[in-house]
DNA sequence: AACTATTTTAAACATCCGTTTAAAATAGCG
DNA sequence: CGCTATTTTAAACGGATGTTTAAAATAGTT
């Protein structure tokens, strides 16, 4: 395998567990059995192999993502929300056989993007890979025509925050509910349950907001 | 005020802009106009300052939230998931009056605890406010029976995460929607936004789980 | 085989980190 | 006041970080 595959497989599973920030170039280097400089060679800087994992991930998924939705935004039968959500589960499961624990770790990575870093993978994201978000939109539209586009804004970022940081720490969750409960559950599991849960958070009835203060 | 004080005050908004291992105490200290080995002093590590900084916050927000939820469970109609996620709104929002952009912060905070520093900060809230979740629990379940303990589990981690997640990031969303939108927001018209989700989320129908794979 | 371009390596660089030290300043009190 | 206890201060400590350097090794090409 080349140097620069060993440095990325490294370090999305570091990333994934310790965050950006906690993650130093010098256990990414030692996990892929490389040299320290190699990281500074072959991508330039920490922050350019950060975007290099992320896009790794994203241009397998977006793709497969942008087609299923497409294919629900074109169907002839207007769409459910728990069917546009469930559109979600078939490209981040693939992501399974892309790498191994491809999916959580993508998730995982994905909400650390968020918090970490100042946000600046946020602003990666959005900008690099914008429709994705659109399409996005555009599908909740059609499934629920009355919601305003700054109510979906919201609920959609609020979708965003349930997904993300329950990956995050999936692991953690999954372990506990698995002592509680004595339910056998992986990744797949738990998608299967957060779905219904957004489904029906982002329809919910719209309720006025009552303006506490006109400035 | 007290350097202790000024410590904390300076620390809990570095702390939620920046994360906890964005953040040095050499920022801290300078930002409090305080000498750098005062934290060593007063609290006698980083991570005791950590845990000062949220204490502050739970001590002043856990008691209101007892007795906001115990009044609901109390209460002879059977309340509404809305009502009980609606009664985190008087003490979340009363910590705006305890310090300036207390609610924001505190929920920035929490957001960071919980995929920082390798999730020690779940253990301390877990550990050392369990009435929390134990009457959050309670309330969930009069709300919705029908719910089983381990659906009430992995829904009240959605909803943490809903809030946690869109917290830590409200201010940059609030930017977007004031642009995009012209709507003018604050964090108070968020949570507003938040509960009829959150409250839709978690009283979801309940889906039969199909299981992917006996092992 | 000879030469060039690419990649790898070990070492050093400057900088930042949390923490500790010991002296100086201040406060509290009989 | 004089003495003690508490707090503040400047400086240094050891260690970790991202990055750079320049030489060594390897690959590719004519």
């Amino acid at each position: 395998m080349s140097t620069k595959n060993k440095i990325l497989d490294a370090a999305d599973v570091l990333f994934a567990n310790k965050g950006f920030n906690g993650t130093s170039l010098r256990e990414i280097t030692s996990q892929a059995n490389v040299n320290l400089a190699a990281v500074n060679y072959h991508f330039g800087s920490k922050k350019e192999l950060i975007k290099a994992v992320m896009s790794r991930y994203m241009d397998e998924l977006s793709p497969r993502l942008e087609s299923a939705l497409s294919l629900i935004c074109q169907a002839e039968l207007k769409p459910t929300l728990h069917e546009v959500f469930s559109a979600f589960i078939g490209p981040l499961l693939h992501l399974n056989e892309f790498k191994e624990n491809g999916t959580s770790t993508f998730l995982q990575l994905l909400g650390r993007g968020y918090t970490d870093s100042q946000g600046f993978l946020r602003w990666f994201l959005t900008t690099q890979y914008p429709d994705v978000f659109t399409n996005f939109t555009k599908a909740v539209n059609i499934a629920y025509p009355e919601l305003s586009a700054e109510e979906i804004f919201w609920r959609l970022h609020f979708t965003m925050g349930t997904i993300v940081f329950t990956m995050s720490s999936s692991e953690a969750l999954i372990d506990i509910a698995q002592n509680d409960f004595d339910n056998k559950l992986d990744i797949a599991g738990v998608i299967e349950r957060v779905i219904p849960y957004v489904a029906a958070g982002v329809g919910a009835p719209i309720t006025k907001i009552e303006p506490l203060s006109l400035v």
